[in-house]
DNA sequence: CTAAGATAGTCTCATTTGCAACCATCTAAA
DNA sequence: TTTAGATGGTTGCAAATGAGACTATCTTAG
């Protein structure tokens, strides 16, 4: 039979080094602005769009489970972190952005964030780096991953 | 300040790619076996390891909490997949190995899961798997993720 | 030898999260 | 228009998991 080595699998690789990278970062967003993982991933993305966004958009871009990023969005609103607005062509759905306070610790957090990246990265030469991410890219897009404009896949975000 | 993207954000991708890796994957252990991920980590690392270890060390090697790997081996005793001696040096500690079924079992698992392997990462050319491999092993390094003998760190397993 | 601290493993508890039922609303078709 | 099915979002429940207390055993210092 073939020699299976667990440690030269690649998946488990990629759930350990996924878990062990989550835990580096959440120093930030979790000890220093009291987010939790999802709650993060709902300001990241209201952060990074200019427009608002449904919860169901947030969660499908970010593959997480509606009711997730439901208690995330309930949360966050307690805290007075985001906004939400009725949307006037679908009463059953909310418009979601990042209320001023929200965008402060937004931008506030983000440089911190990029800067673990950067030292997490930092024992990757530059083209390493580019070519790490590019593999990244192939096996998402493979693995039909790239989400984009509200549920459809593909194309630039 | 820095435009921030998450789709680029090296961290949230390395979550998704693992979560839907391991769904992936699941099809197989899972459905197919019943194991859950605690249990796949302890079977694969018995079925590695030549000589009986203790669950101490499956715990370390797969950096998963001893609490998680104590329930995975009650239930694989009990399915009869695995063994556990008394430790003749320690009788605190256990000695477990793959009973002849956990073995069966192992065989007729390993093949598929290289192949699910082998499919998710065919959207790499055999270069760009090296090349990813090697990153990843970088990254680990840079963290002390590889884990080695009974606790210690680095040098080939 | 004894006591203090470390270690292996189990167990209880609290938290997290996915699933699925549910409500409200929208869409499409008869 | 009425009705069936789809969809956005919330919530109750159950399964999974990490933290940490706990027991038993081992080790080391005095």
């Amino acid at each position: 039979m073939a020699k299976f080595d667990l440690f030269q699998f690649v998946p488990f690789r990629l759930n350990r080094l996924a878990a062990e990278v989550s835990a580096a970062l959440s120093d930030e967003y979790q000890v220093r602005y009291g987010l939790d993982i999802p709650e993060w991933r709902v300001i990241a993305t209201l952060g990074f769009r200019d427009d608002a966004c449904s919860a169901q958009f947030i969660s499908q871009c970010t593959r997480t489970h509606k009711s997730t990023i439901s208690r995330a969005v309930t949360a966050l609103l307690e805290r007075e972190l985001i906004e939400r607005v009725e949307n006037e062509d679908d009463r059953r759905a909310f418009e979601l952005r990042l209320s001023a306070k929200g965008t402060a610790l937004y931008e506030e957090l983000i440089p911190r964030l990029l800067h673990k990246e950067r030292d997490i990265l930092s024992c990757l030469t530059a083209q390493e780096r580019k070519d790490f991410a590019a593999a990244l890219g192939k096996i998402e897009r493979s693995l039909d991953l790239v989400q984009t404009r509200h549920g459809q896949k593909a194309g630039a975000y």
